[in-house]
DNA sequence: GGAACTTACGGTTGCGCAAT
DNA sequence: ATTGCGCAACCGTAAGTTCC
């Protein structure tokens, strides 16, 4: 454990990443060139291996690429121009890789990649600048390729560090830890030296955003050329922005909405994001992320044929690394945005499940990650699928609907007999046919199970049922939204009678507050409540053992729910809901049970999807 | 010191699964 | 068979933190 100054004083002078960062300043002509030639053979993989010596530029560590066997050999075809080469940066330098508690904000100066490190609970920010490290490039055992890049590791200083908020805290925390580094930081230098990294970090990122253009455009014009077979070089891990415009175009008729998104615009704004965290370092100042309120009704409003959208009101969210009570989400959201990059670049997806488990120590819980998922999702525009991450669906589809699912599979849903999950990636699918005369959206599975298992899709044929199994999840709720955008068939909601029955057939409707922003990939407007209408409580004169008394909880519920933007629009709505709170009573689907078993399928149902919804 | 903001927590839906 | 937990959703409120 060091204590005194001398000691920390001799460690300091290993810390060279600031020496070799004031060396590759923007003032020397022969580094931008240097840099420049790096971006001209950036390759659009990712290159899995380690960096040494990140506090010392002389020691330069290596990372290695594996080839596969169809690669083409040298530098310009290796690494096509405008590309990026996404270096895993491991700092192996005990002082960083042994510390459970730092964040790692990596740049690169090879086009505004960046790659985020996290591990534990943070207690500092580092900037990586990778400037200069060995990269190999090897296939069966024959080195291919080499060149260096040096990696310097700077310190977010104390004057804007939420936790150590003096010097003297700071250098017992560091000699605690057996840190080098400098004692008394010299604020002044280091915003001279980041000053530098951030003006290198534009230029190359306009250069980036140069060379990325043409590359497009040379691939536009080999497309052109029915040259259908991108050449080999680009082959591998390659989605393209125009590839994906012309898939999606042909997918769904979305693709004129602003959800088209493409690949090229989702990186340059987590580029943009991470500019911004280094511009606000460079002024000295605590980086702050900012989205707009997703928990306040304030911006939230309801269009009739979108449902609930956001305002302009814009209440928006801080995220302030200063600040202890932001200081995870920071670090969570700034993890995830690395994350997403990554997949974003590889073409590929996860779950968010999957996500959770290259980090659980991290992201604690499965919630933790879900909610900053969302916050990233928010502040930088970009829906989550967009984003490369799925969710685990739970609903369940049977009925008149065939479709290709991602993988190419021919999926029929009427080949059923309890139903078929939702697919993950409902932007994936293809080729989807229908030809039902209406949707019937079912609460929950036990319903939709007997539903089937009473043949109640042949009865009533052609139709779709689909269950949501309380809640929806997003997938349940694209799909729909899909089918109808794309098919006009009429849609119904079957729900309890009950605040959260009710609760669950708005989000359908209507949408959540949480996911406003999202909307319009997400509601059914046109969605029709079939019932069981509080109303239906009275009317079919059920038993009174199948209702239950309302708790308070559930009358809190209805308050809420009758304070919401779309109430004043939805008489239905408003009147049922008075009719539960009038009565005291709520009921489940199963409750016409209590009527005769078959009452559901063989009168309810069929009567009201004959004579209308009320 | 109070207002404003943010987070944690608790409560709700339904279902599946493993342990009891 | 029951119970508890996890997962995927929804939301409001109380408590803690920050700002002015």
């Amino acid at each position: 454990m060091l204590t005194d100054e001398s000691d920390t004083g001799i460690r300091n002078s290993r810390h060279t990443g600031c020496k070799t960062l004031l060396d590759h300043s923007l003032e020397r002509t022969e580094e931008v060139m240097y840099v420049e030639e790096q971006v001209l053979i950036s390759g659009p993989f990712s290159i899995d291996g380690s960096f040494k010596g990140c506090y010392d530029g002389s020691e330069k560590g290596g990372c290695t690429l594996i080839l596969p066997q169809n690669e083409t050999l040298g530098r310009g075809s290796l690494f096509p121009i405008g590309n990026i080469c996404n270096l895993r940066v491991n700092c192996e330098d005990t002082s960083l890789s042994e510390r459970t508690s730092d964040v790692y904000l990596v740049t690169d100066s090879f086009g505004g990649n960046f790659n985020c490190d996290v591990a534990g609970p943070l207690r500092y920010l580092f900037l990586l600048d990778l400037k200069e490290a060995t990269l190999h490039v090897s296939r069966d055992g024959q080195q291919l390729y080499s060149d260096n890049i040096i990696v310097n590791c700077t310190r977010i200083p104390s004057s804007i560090h939420p936790l150590v908020t003096t010097e003297r805290t700071m250098k017992m925390t560091l000699s605690n830890d057996d840190v080098p580094y400098t004692k008394g930081y010299n604020s002044r230098l280091f915003v001279l030296l980041v000053s530098g990294l951030v003006l290198a970090l534009v230029l190359m990122a306009g250069l980036y955003a140069m060379q990325r253009r043409n590359y497009l455009k040379k691939l536009n014009n080999s497309d052109q050329q029915n040259d259908t077979r991108i050449s080999s070089e680009f082959s591998v891990h390659v989605t393209d922005a125009a590839e994906n415009a012309n898939i999606y175009s042909e997918i769904s008729p979305m693709a004129s909405l602003e959800f088209d998104i493409d690949k090229g615009t989702i990186l340059s704004r987590i580029d943009e994001v991470i500019l911004s965290v280094l511009q606000q370092v460079n002024d000295n100042k605590p980086p702050v992320l900012s989205h707009f309120n997703r928990s306040t009704w304030l911006n939230v409003s309801y269009d009739e044929n979108i449902g609930l959208c956001v305002n302009d009101a814009m209440k928006m969210t801080s995220v302030r690394f200063d600040s202890k009570q932001s200081i995870k989400k920071f670090t969570l959201m700034m993890k995830l945005l690395s994350m997403i990059y990554r997949l974003i670049q590889t073409g590929s997806f996860c779950t968010k499940r999957d996500l959770y488990y290259q980090d659980t120590t991290l992201f604690g819980n499965q919630t933790a990650l879900d909610e900053a998922l969302e916050n990233v999702s928010c502040m930088i525009q970009v829906p989550r699928w967009r984003l490369h991450v799925l969710a685990t669906s739970k609903g369940c589809i049977a009925g008149n609907l065939c479709f290709h699912d991602v993988d190419g599979n021919y999926v029929d849903c009427s080949q059923t007999k309890a139903g078929i999950q939702v697919p993950s990636h409902i932007e994936g699918l293809e080729h989807i046919q229908t030809d039902a005369d209406f949707v019937l959206v079912v609460e929950k599975d036990a319903i939709f199970q007997r539903l089937l298992s009473e043949g109640f899709c042949e009865r009533m044929r052609p139709c779709i049922v689909i269950t949501g199994k309380g809640f929806p999840d997003m997938n349940t709720r694209m799909l729909l939204n899909r089918l109808w955008r794309e098919f006009s068939p009429k849609f119904y909601i079957l729900v309890d009678a009950d605040p959260y029955g009710i609760e669950i057939m708005t989000v359908y409707k209507y949408g959540s507050r949480s996911l406003s922003f999202e909307a319009p990939m997400l509601t059914v407007p046109g969605l029709e409540w079939l019932g069981v209408l509080p109303s239906d409580i009275q009317r079919l004169r059920l038993k009174d053992d199948s209702f239950i008394d309302l708790k308070l909880s559930d009358r809190n519920k209805i308050t809420d729910i009758l304070a919401r933007p779309y109430i004043s629009k939805s008489q239905l709505l408003y009147k049922e809901l008075n009719v539960l709170l009038d009565l005291g009573k709520k009921a489940e689907i199963e409750s016409l049970d209590s009527i005769s078993t078959s009452f559901l399928t063989n009168v309810y149902l069929p009567t009201k999807l004959k004579h209308g919804c009320s």
